[in-house]
RNA sequence: CGGGGUGUAGCGCAGUUUGGUAGCGCGUCUCGUUCGGGACGAGAAGGUCGCAGGUUCAAAUCCUGUCACCCCGACCA
């Protein structure tokens, strides 16, 4: 039998638990982690581990109803996966080793190993290669709302860097990637159904691009929640609307030449003892960070581990097979070497070098200069200079010896011939975007920075585990294709705290009425006055009747402290029944968002509409 | 992993310099007076001072080790 009416729930105060605090622990610092502990939502386990209350518990339910709904209405089926894995789900992927420690390990009884999982991609691919077959199956696509575990190596910031946190991640499989059925449609759909979620939420979001997979394109997109204490940078155009993470985000065209300018002057050494960092140097020599230049020094990540897998010993360079051993990345002093741009400037993947190694070739760590390119022995050194290094003048930089830089340095003087020789300098894009560089999209336009919090990532996966696991089926011509996949996450407890960090005040959480652990809070002045009594049971139960979730607050407490608390745990609704609006023939309506003004007597008869009005808006 | 900080009652803190029977505020419980924005009075309960060694007649306090937690950075498909 279907039901015909939803039902809301109401609860009592006093019988649920609620510990909210005047005070909240000295660990606290973010608005989130602070509201949330004080108005009886959470309490600390541990580093990154958290005890979600009865309230939170109603939150994360409304939030991942939400994203239920959007999932399934783009087609998706729910399911659930263990949070323990064997080990040897990883043999074919080798993620554990870009995890590294990152993975939580445990042993069982037999000694052995487990991972607690980050993440699905190899259960789901395991499974679907026991029971999947034909091209006639795909697309497809599931879902799971589930604990998450991630040995964060500095869990913070309260819910917003867990070591253990609720996740929905949905994965697709499709047998090819244009046109219906492939893997763009369903990314689009996840799009769109992403944005449908926050915007339920309530939340002030952008959808960034992030990175540009195999696939080419906008492979992912990262969902941003907009806010000032967020951990990520994300830079935006205002004119095309382009936006991307800081580490993704792509550099308008700049100009950049090592000729012309002025003459170089004299090459002078300064002593800088114990000031290797961009910023104490040039306060100590009375320049700005920007006429600064920094070298960056990556190794090339195959051929260390090859140096370490062969015990080679990299001091004896003509021992060693041939190849580009260290990349020497040049960026201003104001601006950030950027990993992926270099990976992809060098053709091959780099890692920061290895300081002992390093020291062992001669570099003077913190104190290197461009001009160390030349005493490359050999086609074991590639020179990437971003564009805005890459110009004349006098530069600040290192001296290449210990705890000397030089004034005056000059690319066309002192690195000279090897600038034009692009096996071993070439001019590239190689650091992190930030504010006020040329927008990549238009021209003119400068790219503007703000923080935000990533509460959603979707990304096209391609074949990357269904080649590394062999998921593959059998197309229409019986040939066996491997199977095309996308992955969608969203962190539903970082959702939650999010949703906090944007809507609060200095009394405490504001919530949206879609998330609300509940929509409205009945204020019952004297619980035990039966007249009022009889006003909160006959609203609570008119209000249940129309879907609305109630909590009453029949605690036999001071008003004072039942108003203080009815702030801080941020229900959007409040109607307070008290004799003085009951003598008038009604109860007080007050919204929490209204901060300002003070509560309206309504008459009881068009409380319960009022409610509904405020929860609908 | 590097740097900094903190562990004393449920929460916030003092006491540690100079070793000598464990304190304050909030909260909790009882009684009374109160009752529309964190009341008042009287009384009560609650702590192996993170843990383990050591020094000493005596350790929250001094020494050694260790663990936990927080902040900044590194890291974060």
């Amino acid at each position: 039998m279907i039901s015909a009416t939803r039902h809301g729930e109401s609860h009592a105060w006093s019988r649920s638990l609620i510990p909210t605090t005047r005070e909240a622990p000295n660990d606290a610092e973010t608005p989130s982690h602070v509201l949330l502990h004080r108005a009886g939502y959470i309490r600390q386990v541990g580093a990154g581990i958290y005890d979600y209350l009865p309230l939170a518990t109603r939150v994360l339910r409304k939030i991942s109803g939400i994203v239920r709904e959007e999932m399934d209405a783009a087609g998706a089926s729910e399911m659930l996966m263990p949070a323990l894995e064997p080990f040897e789900l990883f043999e074919g992927t080798r993620r554990h080793e870009d995890y590294g420690d990152n993975l939580f390990r445990v042993k069982d009884r037999k000694g052995r190993l487990n991972a607690l999982a980050p993440t699905h991609e190899e259960v789901i691919t395991h499974l679907l290669i026991g029971c999947l077959s034909s091209y006639k199956a795909l697309p497809l696509a599931l879902y799971q709302v589930q604990t998450k575990f991630r040995d964060e190596a500095r869990p913070r910031a309260g819910l917003l860097r867990c070591r253990e946190f609720l996740m929905k991640d949905a994965y697709s499989f499709h047998t090819h990637v244009e046109g219906p059925g492939g893997l763009n449609e369903t990314y689009d759909a996840m799009h769109r159904a992403y944005t449908n979620i926050f915007r339920r939420c309530g939340l002030d979001f952008s959808a960034v691009e992030a990175e540009s997979g195999p696939i080419g394109g906008s492979a992912s997109h990262e969902f941003m929640v907009n806010c000032p204490s967020g951990e990520d940078t994300i830079l935006r155009c205002p004119v095309s609307g382009y936006a991307a993470n800081v580490e993704k985000c792509e550099i308008g065209a700049r100009e950049s030449s090592f000729e012309g300018g002025p003459p170089a002057g004299e090459l002078t050494v300064v002593p800088t003892p114990g000031l290797p960092a961009i910023d104490d140097v040039a306060r100590f020599m009375g320049v700005k960070p920007s006429e600064m230049l920094k070298v960056v020094v990556f190794q090339n990540k195959s051929f260390a581990a090859r140096i370490r897998q062969e015990k080679l010993d990299p001091r004896r360079p003509e021992s060693l097979p041939p190849g580009v051993m260290f990349v020497l990345a040049v960026v201003r002093g104001d601006h950030d070497a950027n990993e992926g741009k270099i990976k992809s400037a060098a053709g091959f993947a780099v890692e920061m070098a290895d300081a002992a190694l390093m020291e062992a070739l001669g570099f003077a760590t913190g104190f290197i200069s461009p001009a160390s390119v030349r005493n490359d022995p050999g086609g074991r050194f590639l020179m990437l200079v971003d564009h805005d290094a890459a110009r004349p003048g006098a530069w600040v930089t290192g001296a290449d010896s210990r705890d000397h830089h030089v004034k005056g340095f000059s690319w066309k003087t002192h690195v000279g011939e090897a600038l034009a020789d692009a096996s071993r300098v070439r001019v590239a894009e190689i650091r992190n975007a930030a504010e006020g560089d040329p927008s990549p999209r238009s021209p003119g336009a400068r790219l503007v920075a703000g923080r935000g919090i990533e509460v959603g990532h979707i990304f096209k996966l391609g074949t990357k585990y269904s080649d590394a696991m062999g998921l593959t089926v059998l197309d229409p011509g019986q040939k066996r294709v491997p199977v095309i996949m996308g992955c969608y996450g969203i962190g539903i407890s970082r959702t939650m705290a999010a949703c906090v960090e944007m809507s609060h005040d200095a009394d405490g959480i504001i919530w949206p009425a879609a998330v609300a652990p509940y929509h409205v809070l009945i204020v019952v002045m004297k619980p035990d006055d039966p007249r009022q009594k009889e006003a909160a049971g006959t609203i609570a139960c008119s209000l249940v009747g129309r879907g609305v979730d109630v909590l009453i607050d029949d605690r036999d407490e001071r008003p004072g402290v039942k108003f203080k608390d009815a702030d801080l745990v941020g229900i959007p609704v409040r109607v307070t029944i008290g004799d003085k609006a009951l003598d008038a023939g009604g109860v007080e309506f007050k919204r929490r968002k209204d901060t300002q003004t003070k509560g309206e007597v309504v008459p009881l008869a068009e409380a319960v509409d009022r409610c509904l009005a405020a929860i609908g808006e």
